[in-house]
DNA sequence: ACGGTTATAACT
DNA sequence: TAGTTATAA
C-alpha cells in the first residue's frame, strides 16, 4: 500500500447550515434569495449566512443586512433569535444534534465545528469490500460525486470536447473514466477502490441526512483530514468529492499554500514569505530538514509530507464540545464604563451559560469543573487581552457571575470602591470546560434527589432519560443517550408534520419521507459494526459505589454538585451548615464572594461594609476590612508592578493553610496553581496573578 | 464602532 | 498549570 493512503477519511460539511435551519422552520424561504443576520439596529444587522440564490447576487457573509439588500432587492432576511440581550444560537446547535445522530449512524465521527464532521471510513470500507465479492462499483451509486482530476482529456480533440459538456455530464464523464481505471473489487487493498467505496457510503450518509434532517451538506473523500477538507468545497452545495492521491500533484502545482487547513494565517504567509513559494506544491522541492529549520520540526514533518498530500493527523471520536461558552462584544461607544455594567452583562451571560450547562448535563451525563472568564479592554486589538479561571462548583448564574465579577475586579483600574470601570471593557467572555462525568441515578439518594428535582424544574420534559435511569439498578450511559436521540427523531418528525402543514405542496411527502428514512436506518445500521451504541458504550463509566450523605439532611441543590466536586460539606450544630469550597479560594479572597454561603447562612449573620457595600459574615469583617486595606495598597503600586517581592516572602507553607479542604478540590483548581507562584520566574509573571497572591497573603495566619 | 460568536490546539 | 496566541467556521 502507497504511503499516506492507509485510511479513508471523510469531511461532511452542510450547505448555508443556519440558512437551511431557517428555511426548515420557516419553508416560505426555501429556494429563494436569503441570509440570515443577528442584530438588527446597525445596518439591518450582520449576516452570518447566505444562501446560494443569494450568493449569485454578490451577497456574502460579513456584509450588512442593508447593503446587501442593495444587491438583492428581494433577499429574505431571517434573523437570529436574541435572549438575555444577545445573539442565540440555540436552534443551530439542537439542528447540528440531530445531524451528527444521523452521520453517526454510519461511522464514529469527530465534530469539527457545528456543520463540519470529519469521520474515518477504513473499517466500514473494509468491511464493505469484502461483501463486494466482484462486484463492479456503478455509477449510479455515486450520482452526486465528481472525482477531482477527471476526465483527463489525452488528446486536444478530448479536451474540445470536454469544454462543450455541462457541468453534470463532465463530472458523470470523469466518474466513468475514474471507476474504468480501477481494479476489479476482490483487490481489497487498492486505495482508489476503498475510496470508491468510501465514496458510497457517504453518498449514502447525506442522502440519509437529507432524508431524516431535510438538510443537504457537501462531501470530500480522500485519504486524509487535510485533503478531504480541501475538495469538500469543490463543487458544493450538495455536491461531493472524491481526491485520489495521483490527482494531487496536478492539484497542488496552482494551489495557494492557504488553501490549506491551517496555513490560511500567519503560519501560511511566513512560509510563502521565507520560501519565496506560491502554492503548495513547490514545498516538495525542500527537505525535511530545511523546512524543519525554519518552521520547527513539528511543522517541518508535517508540511513535508502534507505537500505530497500527505497527512496523518487522526479523526478522533468526539461529538460533543469540549467547553462551552458564550460572549458578547461591547465595541466603541458600548464598551462597559461602570461596574453595574460589567456586573449586569456578566449576569446575563451566566444566565444563558447556566441554561446550555443544565441542558448538557442531561443530555451528556457530563459536568463542567472550570470556568474561564475573558474580557477585552479598550484600545486592546487580540481577541481577548485578559482572561483567568476558577472552580465551576454549582450550575448557578448567581454564583457563576458572582464569581466572574470577582476574579476580573483586579482590573479595574478605577479601583473597587469607585462606580467607574476603567478601561471600559469592549468584550465578555465566559467558558466552562473540564468536564468529567456526572454523577449516575444509582450513587443513591442524591441521584434520586437530582432526576426527580432537577431535570422537572429545569422544563425538561422533552427530554426525561430519568424514566430509563430510575427502574434501572444498573443504569447505563447509552440506554440515556439513546432515549435523547429517539425524543430528538420524534421531535424532527413533529417538526416535518408542522413543515409539512405550513408549505403547500409538501403535505403527502412527508409520510413517505418519514418512512424511508427509517427504512434506511434499518438496512444501513444493520450492516455496520456497532452503530452507534457502541460507540458510546466505550464512554461508559463504572458507576461510582460511593454513597453520599442521604438527601435529607441536605437542603439546598448545592449537595447534588458537593458530592460531584469532592467539596467537603461539613454539617454541624446550631442549625447552620458550613459548606467550605474550592471555588470561593478562587484567586480572591473566601469572603469576596459568598453565594453559597448564602445558601448556608441566615440574613442577620450578615453586615453590609461600608467601603463596598457587600455582604459580609459578621465574624470575617475584620478580614474583609483588611481586604480593603490591602486592595488599597496594591492600588496604590501604580501598575505592571511585580508585587515587591511577594511571592518570595509568601512562606513556601502557604497552601497549607487549607490543606484539608484543598487537598480534595478538583485539580484545575486555581489555588494549585497560586501556591506554585513561587516555583515561577518573577519577571514573567503578569501584574495581576501577583496582585492576588499579595492579596491573599494578606490572609494566611502564619 | 461595527465581523460576532464559538471552538480547538499549540506554545510557554 | 494557567494563560496567551493562532486558526478556523
Amino acid at each position: 500500500m502507497e504511503y499516506g493512503t492507509e485510511r479513508v477519511v471523510a469531511l461532511v460539511d452542510m450547505d448555508c447550515f443556519y440558512v437551511q435551519v431557517e428555511q426548515r422552520i420557516n419553508p416560505e424561504l426555501k429556494n429563494k434569495p436569503c441570509v440570515v443576520a443577528q442584530y438588527k439596529t446597525w445596518k439591518g444587522g450582520g449576516i452570518i449566512a447566505v444562501s446560494y440564490e443569494a450568493r449569485a447576487h454578490g451577497v456574502t457573509k460579513n456584509m450588512w443586512a442593508d447593503d446587501a439588500k442593495k444587491l438583492c432587492p428581494d433577499l429574505q432576511v431571517a434573523r437570529v433569535r436574541e435572549s438575555h440581550g444577545k445573539a442565540d444560537l440555540t436552534p443551530y446547535r439542537e439542528a447540528s444534534v440531530e445531524v451528527i445522530e444521523v452521520m453517526s449512524r454510519f461511522a464514529v465521527i469527530e465534530r469539527a465545528s457545528i456543520d463540519e464532521a470529519y469521520m474515518d471510513l477504513t473499517a466500514s470500507v473494509k468491511q464493505r469490500l469484502r461483501n463486494m465479492e466482484d462486484q463492479q462499483i456503478e455509477p449510479h451509486l455515486l450520482t452526486a460525486t465528481f472525482i477531482q482530476g477527471y476526465p483527463q482529456a489525452t488528446t486536444s480533440q478530448e479536451e474540445t470536447e470536454h469544454a462543450a459538456l455541462d457541468k453534470d455530464a463532465l463530472r458523470s464523464q470523469g466518474l466513468g473514466q475514474w471507476l474504468a481505471s480501477l481494479p476489479p473489487t476482490t483487490q481489497t487493498d487498492s486505495a482508489e477502490l476503498q475510496l470508491a467505496v468510501g465514496a458510497i457510503i457517504v453518498e449514502e450518509m447525506r442522502a440519509a441526512v437529507e432524508q431524516c434532517t431535510g438538510f443537504q451538506c457537501s462531501a470530500g473523500i480522500s485519504h486524509n483530514k487535510v485533503l478531504s477538507k480541501l475538495v469538500c468545497g469543490l463543487n458544493k452545495p450538495n455536491r461531493q468529492t472524491v481526491l485520489p492521491l495521483s490527482s494531487v500533484t496536478q492539484l497542488f502545482s496552482s494551489l495557494p499554500i492557504s488553501k490549506i487547513r491551517n496555513l490560511g494565517g500567519k503560519l501560511g504567509a511566513s512560509i510563502t514569505e521565507t520560501l519565496e513559494v506560491e502554492n503548495i506544491g513547490e514545498l516538495t522541492k525542500f527537505t525535511q530538514g530545511h523546512l524543519a529549520q525554519h518552521f520547527g520540526l513539528k511543522h517541518g514533518q508535517w508540511l513535508y509530507d502534507l505537500c505530497r498530500g500527505v497527512d496523518f493527523e487522526p479523526v478522533k471520536p468526539r461529538h460533543l464540545p469540549k467547553s462551552i461558552g458564550c460572549s458578547k462584544n461591547f465595541q466603541g461607544k458600548t464598551s462597559l464604563a461602570t461596574k453595574e455594567q460589567v456586573q449586569h452583562w456578566l449576569q446575563q451571560l451566566a444566565l444563558e451559560l447556566e441554561e446550555r450547562l443544565i441542558k448538557d448535563r442531561e443530555m451528556n451525563g457530563r459536568v463542567a469543573k472550570l470556568l474561564t472568564v475573558g474580557v477585552k479592554q479598550a484600545g486592546e486589538t487580540t481577541p481577548s487581552s485578559f482572561s483567568r479561571c476558577c472552580a465551576l462548583a454549582r450550575y448557578e448564574a448567581n454564583k457563576i457571575s458572582t464569581d466572574s465579577f470577582a476574579i476580573i475586579k483586579s482590573l479595574n483600574s478605577a479601583g473597587n470602591h469607585q462606580q467607574a470601570w476603567s478601561p471600559p471593557l469592549t468584550l465578555l467572555h465566559l467558558s466552562a470546560s473540564k468536564f468529567s462525568d456526572a454523577p449516575t441515578a444509582s450513587s443513591g439518594g442524591i441521584g434520586t434527589f437530582f432526576s426527580s428535582e432537577v431535570i422537572s424544574s429545569q422544563k425538561l420534559s422533552s427530554f426525561s432519560p430519568s424514566a430509563g435511569l430510575a427502574r434501572q439498578p444498573t443504569p447505563k450511559r447509552p440506554g440515556m443517550i439513546e432515549s435523547f436521540f429517539q425524543n430528538a427523531s420524534k421531535k424532527r418528525k413533529e417538526d416535518h408534520v408542522e413543515l409539512s402543514e405550513e408549505g403547500e405542496n409538501e403535505l403527502k411527502d412527508s409520510g413517505e419521507e418519514e418512512k424511508s428514512c427509517s427504512e434506511s436506518n434499518a438496512s444501513t445500521s444493520s450492516s455496520l459494526q456497532g452503530g452507534i451504541s457502541s460507540f458510546f458504550q466505550k464512554k461508559q463509566v463504572p458507576t461510582s459505589a460511593t454513597t453520599t450523605a442521604d438527601g435529607s439532611s441536605v437542603v439546598t441543590g448545592q449537595a447534588v454538585d458537593s458530592s460531584q466536586s469532592h467539596e467537603h460539606v461539613i454539617t454541624q450544630s446550631d442549625k447552620k451548615t458550613y459548606v467550605h469550597t474550592s471555588d470561593s479560594l478562587c484567586g480572591v479572597p473566601e469572603h469576596s464572594s459568598l453565594p453559597e454561603a448564602a445558601l448556608s447562612f441566615s440574613t442577620e449573620d450578615y453586615l453590609t461594609c461600608d467601603r463596598c457595600g457587600q455582604a459580609v459574615l459578621a465574624w470575617e469583617m475584620p478580614e474583609h476590612t483588611d481586604y480593603h486595606f490591602a486592595q488599597d495598597l496594591q492600588n496604590s503600586f501604580s501598575s505592571p508592578l511585580p508585587s515587591p517581592s511577594s511571592s518570595n516572602q509568601i512562606p513556601a507553607n502557604r497552601s497549607k493553610t487549607h490543606a484539608g479542604p484543598r487537598s480534595k478540590t478538583s485539580p484545575a483548581s486555581c489555588s494549585r496553581t497560586l501556591s506554585s507562584g513561587p516555583l515561577r520566574p518573577q519577571a514573567k509573571k503578569p501584574k495581576t496573578v501577583g496582585t492576588v497572591v499579595t492579596l491573599d497573603s494578606f490572609f494566611k495566619k502564619s
